[in-house]
DNA sequence: CGTGCGGTTGATGTAAATCAACCCATGTGG
DNA sequence: CCACATGGGTTGATTTACATCAACCGCACG
């Protein structure tokens, strides 16, 4: 319930140039997860304008209705996409991990259909649509890489939709936390185990469609089983390998080298 | 379980080109709900090259795991995307209406990861992925219009995240409802009552995350309240504005007159 | 004219929600 | 430095929405 104050994002006021210190390696990883950049158009993704803004936990980055005229990229921190129902219920739709860019849809859609949050304190790399526009002009490849990007989003909602409408809570918790492990390493090879979740239990709820109270539980049972550990309140992937089989879990959806 | 046989989609024998006789209106209207086109792109898109496929319902379009090397518009029928969990259990995760693009997704990722099923009986015009990629380069707002649609398709995607995580079966049935008539009626008006409904009890459950008996208890219920009608196995939608208010329904996520 | 799919209905089971305490770590102000 | 407030987290008792199981029905169609 602690839906917090907003620090709505305007456009940059003076397009300050953070350009060469590297903030946007990250970025570039995540694009070349799925696609294939030149070294020259990786090298033009690093110059591209933005400025800096750090934002606090649960702070909101975009409002559901809002038009959005700049286009956030996620640094550090972790965000997520939820939408509020009615009686006060919210379900999380999408979670942003360092590297991902969060608002590629505001260059094609005029309203935005969701609220943007950040789910730990943030650092965002805040470019102007008009840099992103003359990239994707100028550069086939990027402009493939953004729409790729868009796509291997909407796949990933596909298979939470699989989630929350097909699988039993041990399921679907497992099988949140092995797309998570898989997304926070950007190599395709099978990735190590003792990941952080840094997400809350009631966080875990809104995202799974389930309760805090449920999401506990289910934990212990993860926990007793040995594919989680707990020490207060940080929870992490204890095997990973425990976990792919108890979700049934296959990454095929997650497109990794989609290039080959 | 009536998984029917397949009748995997080839690269058009010949480009029979049924060109002229406008059989593309239906997909040109589509993208029109949400995107400009000059009259001249309009008529551009009408001579895009196809071959028309017949297939009947339940038949496969596209496999989970398969590279696809052409693109499918539906011409007439429905169809819908699915994935299969381990334990035999399937999600619907998006239900595709005459004049909508079925697959843009390949033109940019490899691999297929969800199948695509006719629904009813369809007509299919099947377009080179080449002719698409061409006009794409020519025509910036044919580009924009297929980037918008992929993203449309996205936020309804969320939407139904939404709508299975967080409402009961009555208002998720509702919801459902009204999105099905908005859909339907490609006008931005509110569309008229007594839309015919083209699922079966047990597609409305598999779509719904929920299970056939329920959904039969369910729909009684919706027509004991007079929000829809059934004769036979055929169910009508009666009263809109009150399935909009069993559901809490609003269409901005269906980004209608995104260019308005 | 039978056969089968889709639908309907009732009885029963159960996963998850709800309600309600209480705990603990952390942070904050007196 | 203690008093207290606060936000997670944990646990048990109870309720409930939905699933499961099992018949049976009736239209459509081959």
């Amino acid at each position: 319930m602690d839906r917090q104050s907003s620090a709505a994002l305007s456009e940059p006021s003076a397009a300050s140039s953070d350009v060469a210190d590297g903030r946007l390696d990250n970025f570039t990883r995540k694009l070349l997860s799925h696609s294939l950049l030149s070294t020259d158009d990786q090298r033009a993704i690093l110059t591209l304008p933005f400025s800096l803004r750090l934002l606090g936990p649960n702070e909101y980055i975009l409002r559901e209705g809002e038009q959005a005229r700049v286009c956030p990229l996620l640094l550090s921190g972790f965000a997520y996409r939820h939408k509020l129902v009615a009686d006060g219920g919210r379900q999380i739709v999408a979670l942003k991990i360092p590297g991902d860019p969060l608002d590629f849809q505001s260059l094609y859609l005029r309203r935005v259909d969701h609220n943007l949050q950040a789910l730990t304190a943030v650092e965002l790399a805040v470019v102007p649509l008009a840099a992103l526009e003359k990239m994707a002009m100028e550069r086939p490849a990027f402009a493939r890489a953004v729409i790729t990007d868009i796509l291997v989003e909407a796949s990933i909602g596909r298979e939470w939709l699989v989630n929350i409408g097909r699988r039993n809570a041990t399921a679907r918790l497992a099988h949140f936390l092995c797309e998570l492990v898989y997304r926070l390493n950007q190599t395709a090879s099978p990735p190590a185990d003792e990941s952080d979740v840094p997400l809350t239990q009631e966080q875990l709820a809104d995202l799974l469609g389930l309760t805090p109270v449920h999401i506990n539980r289910t934990l212990k049972r993860l926990e007793e089983a040995g594919a989680v550990r707990r020490k207060g309140r940080r929870l992490k992937v204890a095997d990973f390998a425990m976990l792919c089989r108890i979700a049934d879990f296959s990454d095929l959806y997650l497109h990794r080298g989609n290039v080959g």
